[in-house]
DNA sequence: GTCTATAGATTGATAGAC
DNA sequence: GTCTATCAATCTATAGAC
């Protein structure tokens, strides 16, 4: 029952599949205990609560994927600078979107992360939602200002909506992509993760960069 | 406290509005009665369970809903017919998103729907998610081929995931115009409906067109 | 149709022994 | 750190009077 692992990592783990499976609402601390092969009171040892459990879910995985989302940006934001030309929409787009892809192929628990974050985004209740949207704001501000170098003839406003259209296509791709249970829903042919997310890059890019 | 609906109604409205600020998990039929100005058993005498009440709040706005989009987009594909061209992409897009966004400027309950909609849409658990995407299910249908028609140069399995994107990025629009309560969100400057459509109708056309 | 009352299960949190 | 035991609150659903 008991990994090497130690229980609060367990209990991280448990959490993350149970939320992404059923919700976190749905989900009691009695069956993430459980599934961690830990004790009730576990949760409130380790984490305080039930939210600081949901918190701490969040923060593992965001952590390393928005820090990838950062350095790759400024790769290509220095790229573009030595090179004197402007920072590529498409290299942009792809710097945001791929570490999520790549990391749902590479560990399986990314799968679970995935769906609880599409999920998450439209939380209606404050608490969850607004952790996530705290630790996303530091990326998207920076993530602005070089979509708008690189779309120059784009007003700013515009570009703010255009990067909403951006991030609402891949969370419900990547849910689509990842959560199959879907009774009978006409899913496209399977992708694996490269093609997909050319497949949105394509697609995003040319809507950025389309002229009103 | 009671209004000149009957009890019924009033306890569609009152789900839904509940349903769209906390989530259909995180309602309970005691706070749904309760806003309704009815009984604790009126739940259960009305509709049977809770279940087929969340289910009697969805159909009852998106019947209606997915009439206007098919209609839109048969007079669309009538119109191609007698002018002996190709159905436009930019108007077929506009029958699927323009009835939602102006059910949501008209009725100001129309505002909870769209908020309760997005969320189901990423519904991890079977149940009320399934049964949208049941009633999804033939609009889809007819949509794509119509796509196909309009973009005889991109491969029918691209169109299709790119139509999933078209659906992201609206439920994500429409839930972040909707929803305003994210604490300290980077929320672009409000638009009314109609600059929201247009703005999604430019960005998703332009998608669409995208040559792989 | 509306109401009270309650059954029966489950929840998050915690006190206190080990 | 882990466990048992339990509290107080909540939940959906329903039986039965009016």
């Amino acid at each position: 029952m008991h990994d090497e692992t130690d229980t609060k990592e367990r209990l991280l783990n448990a959490a993350e599949a149970l939320f992404a499976r059923h919700g976190c609402h749905a989900t009691s601390v009695r069956a993430i205990t459980h599934a961690a092969g830990a004790n009730l009171a576990a949760v409130g040892y380790h984490f305080g609560s039930k939210e600081a459990l949901i918190r701490a879910v969040i923060d593992r995985r965001l952590a390393p994927l928005n820090r990838e989302r950062l350095a790759r940006m400024e790769a290509e934001l220095e790229a573009a600078t030595t090179a004197s030309r402007r920072p590529r929409v498409a290299t942009l787009l792809r710097a945001f979107i791929e570490p999520t892809v790549r990391f749902r192929t590479t560990d399986p628990k990314g799968r679970d992360f995935i769906a609880f974050v599409a999920r998450l985004l439209h939380e209606p209740e404050p608490g969850a939602r607004d952790h996530f949207f705290a630790r996303m704001r530091p990326v998207i501000k920076r993530y602005l200002p070089a979509l708008c170098a690189a779309l120059p003839k784009v007003a700013p406003e515009v570009i703010q909506w255009r990067f909403h259209f951006c991030i609402g296509a891949m969370a419900h791709t990547l849910f689509v992509a990842v959560a199959p249970p879907v009774a009978g829903h006409h899913r496209p042919t399977a992708l694996d993760g490269d093609a997909l997310v050319t497949l949105l890059v394509t697609f995003l890019t040319a809507g950025m960069k389309a002229h009103s």
